[in-house]
RNA sequence: GGAGAAGUGGCAGAGUGGUUUAAUGCACCGGUCUUGAAAACCGACGUGGGUGCAAGCCCACCGUGGGUUCAAAUCCCACCUUCUCCGCCA
């Protein structure tokens, strides 16, 4: 959420940054509310103040026994009393206005951030592996030989419909390995505090790191109002809402491994194929809550995080900076991962890693002090790291072989059992 | 899920209808004293909003939301959370 003071002390610039994401200025809307709010709260409060005063005169007349005067002014406040409540109602609808208005206005793309209208404006800053050569024609991960005993999609349409998946076997053991080596990692060497967290949660959480208001369909709630996580930034970043926290206590790095839950209504017809694109999925994730001094080079730091993951596991990946068209609504600035996919020829995305600046603060309430100092918001990050079924894709698709096995990467082997590959026939051999 | 108890500032803890501003202690901060520190003493010490060039002034906030009253931390209702006991359960 925006800082209305902001808007107000420089409208023009606000817009001006709007219109970098392809929005049409919105200062002017805002002011106006702004104005109408701030008017009504004057008058308000005014008359509130005139009670207030009143009133301690009648406990005076009372207090020396003068009832005539007591009794006057009694009449008197009572008479007041509902033009301050109607005088409060209008300043507390201005005020929700103005509230409702600035929870839908995204964040402010840094200045570094580089223009662009969609995903085609997205910059690679950075190259890692090199693509195998293939000398025979790869396949997506769900029509390897080796692949197919262990992924499947028709029992999961059973169960639960399209973009679910079934997984057993030596597919299944891949998977929570590469998740326990995410987590592994991250803690051992990165430095994060692992976290286990509900997946249920509260209205307020969704608005805290902004699925709510305006995403509310891509994601599920439950009949009694729970909304499940599309992301473990909701519950990790929403530890600090409405905290003060010490400046002596940041950073605060955390990590957790949970179930995702996003219904994508909007983006039915991609991805069909495969599980890239799943209702439900597991996902490593990272965050960081920051002073504001430090959450830029928190941004780099948590990349390289997410990056190490990827060399670790010796797949071919780019870095790109995500343009201002095409960034998400909470992100100053953005960087994705995109993971080499033999199969589709292609680099695709398998992590995020934006900083959110205040914005998020600021819906949480989530401050920190300096010693002696008045509380400030703090700064927060999410980061993939990484998203465990497109990590699982990434390791089948580069480790397939022509006779339909896959080689899998070494640093798995402690998790496998000191097992180095899926045989052809499904089996971890 | 049932019964009971409790939620007050960073912490502890008074305050059951009104005599401006939530007592007091501890912690933190500034100062006096001291070679330095401690102790002692003095002072300052919450959050958000509004208003003003500023000093300042005003409004709200005692778990949350309603209500009663001229007036609510205090009385009433609902909800949330925590604790104790019981039930159930992986």
């Amino acid at each position: 959420m925006h800082d209305i003071r902001a808007i107000r002390d420089n409208p023009a610039a606000f817009d001006a940054a709007l219109a970098r994401r392809g929005l049409s200025g919105m200062s002017a809307e805002v002011l106006a509310i702004d104005e109408a709010r701030r008017a009504g709260i004057l008058a308000a409060e005014t008359a509130q103040a005139a009670q207030n005063a009143a009133s301690r005169e009648v406990g005076a007349a009372k207090a020396r026994g003068d009832d005539a005067e007591f009794e006057r002014l009694r009449a008197l406040v009572a008479e007041k009393k509902a033009e301050i409540a109607r005088l409060s109602e209008g300043a507390a609808a201005e005020d929700a206005r103005l509230r409702d208005l600035l929870l839908t206005i995204p964040n402010l793309p840094l200045a570094e951030v580089p223009d662009g209208p969609d995903e085609t404006g997205n910059v690679e800053i950075f190259r890692w592996g090199t693509p195998r050569r293939f000398d025979f024609a790869a396949k997506e991960h769900f029509d390897i030989t080796g692949v197919k005993p262990g992924m499947d999609f028709q029992m999961a349409a059973k169960l639960s419909g399209s973009r679910f998946v079934v997984l057993r076997g030596a597919v299944i053991r891949v998977h929570r390995a590469l998740a326990q080596f995410m987590l592994d990692t991250h803690i051992t060497e990165h430095g994060l505090t692992e976290t286990w967290t509900p997946v249920l949660v509260k209205e307020d959480a969704m608005f805290g790191t902004n699925q709510l208001p305006k995403f509310a369909e891509d994601s599920y709630q439950t009949t009694n109002g729970w909304w499940l996580i599309p992301t473990s930034e909701v519950t990790l970043t929403n530890t600090v809402a409405g905290e003060i926290l010490d400046e002596g206590q940041l950073p605060i790095r955390m990590t957790a491994h949970t179930q995702c839950f996003r219904s994508e209504a909007g983006s039915s017809g991609k991805d069909t194929a495969g599980m890239l694109r799943q209702h439900q999925f597991e996902k490593v994730e990272m965050v960081s809550i920051t002073t504001p001094e430090t959450s830029l080079a928190e941004h780099d730091r948590m990349t390289r995080c997410a990056q190490a993951i990827l060399e670790k596991l010796g797949l071919p990946y780019r870095t790109v900076v995500l343009c201002t068209g095409d960034m998400g609504f909470g992100a100053q600035k953005t960087h994705d991962l995109e993971v080499w996919l033999p199969g589709q020829n292609t680099y695709r995305e398998i992590s995020s890693v934006s900083v959110c600046g205040d914005f998020q603060a600021r819906r949480m309430n989530a401050r920190y002090r300096a010693p002696g100092g008045k509380p400030e918001f703090v700064h927060t990050l999410n980061g993939s790291g990484l998203a465990v079924g497109r990590a699982l894709i990434a390791v089948l698709e580069n480790g397939q072989q022509e006779d339909g096995s896959v080689d899998l990467p070494a640093v798995l082997q402690p998790y496998l059992g000191g097992r180095t590959r899926i045989a052809a026939d499904g089996t971890l051999a």
